[in-house]
DNA sequence: GATTTTTAGTCAGTATACTGACTAAAATAG
DNA sequence: CTATTTTAGTCAGTATACTGACTAAAAATC
């Protein structure tokens, strides 16, 4: 596959000892290295907001046991949006926690069902509230419309490449 | 600070054995749970660009380093957007492939200058195309004003944080 | 000039997120 | 029914990203 080559271009005005290849990539417009950017600061409100500890993909798979009751992980982590190895790692610390249990389903050997305990339900039932303060606190400046069109550009974003990440669904 | 509590509220309709707490939260319109889909779906879509094992922060780095001459940590990291510890690792890494080198700064015995090697220089340029093909994969399915949007959303996003993050500037 | 504070960087420890290899059980093919 | 394949989950290893504690050097204060 031909690299696209930027070619010489007979240039106006000769630059004063920049760099040998022309650099003509602004990394601040790049759509991943501003997703990293804002995952970093939404890790920081969360974090003002979450003294307890519970992270944010922690917070995910309390919020997926709360709304659909016991599941076992694939079903879980396709809801929470983790990956085989990272929900595993969760659910690990989630039970150590005391905050969800794990017991086999007596249907399917392989599948371990995950539930919340009553302590994971009320640890949820009160991350609710901070959860939509850390999203009023990331979106804070925006309007209504600008919120609307954060979310919607996001998911369509992702509904564009559905399908690609192993959890997929959708 | 009183935490804003959900009252009963003379419900119409009872729900059947649902949850005892309302849950009045849709995670999949969080944006910090888009955020971080979106970075998974970026991390994918990058590692099938860079087979050689550069990652995006890496790339970042080198980029810095191409624009800007030899920097030391602190400047470095405030143009990759890393933190102190994430800088320190990443350039460990790059100093452990020969990209980049290290030589303690004359002027500042705390500062440790980093500089771009003839190879660092050489894959950042050949990323350069790569990079770009990440960023068009992301966008692919945006027309020309959607992909607008979405870079000054998340510019603006950043924006009104500005300061939050440690390595701030902006 | 001596003390205090700030700054640059390291280090240990923890939490996602990934890969690839692996086990065991279920589902499918023959 | 047996052999193959698929599925569920684990495990080891690596890369960001963070915290908090720490060292050493520079800057600021007195």
């Amino acid at each position: 596959m031909a690299v696209a080559r930027s070619q010489p271009a007979p240039s106006a005005r000769p630059q004063p000892a920049g760099p040998l290849e022309p650099v003509e990539l602004d990394i601040s417009q790049m759509v991943g290295h501003l997703l990293r950017a804002c995952q970093q600061l939404h890790l920081a409100i969360w974090s003002d907001n979450f003294p307890g500890g519970l992270t944010s993909p922690q917070f995910a798979v309390l919020h997926a046991l709360a709304l659909g009751g016991p599941l076992n992980q694939t079903v879980l982590r396709s809801h929470a949006r983790l990956d085989r190895s990272s929900a595993a790692d969760v659910v690990r610390r989630l039970v150590a926690r005391r905050l969800v249990s794990q017991v086999k389903d007596p249907a399917d050997a392989r599948r371990r069902v995950v539930r919340l305990t009553a302590a994971g339900r009320a640890v949820h039932a009160e991350g609710t509230a901070r959860a939509q303060r850390v999203n009023e606190a990331m979106l804070q400046g925006f309007g209504e419309a600008e919120r609307a069109q954060v979310v919607e550009l996001l998911q369509s974003l992702l509904h564009h490449h559905r399908g690609l990440l192993d959890y997929q669904e959708d």
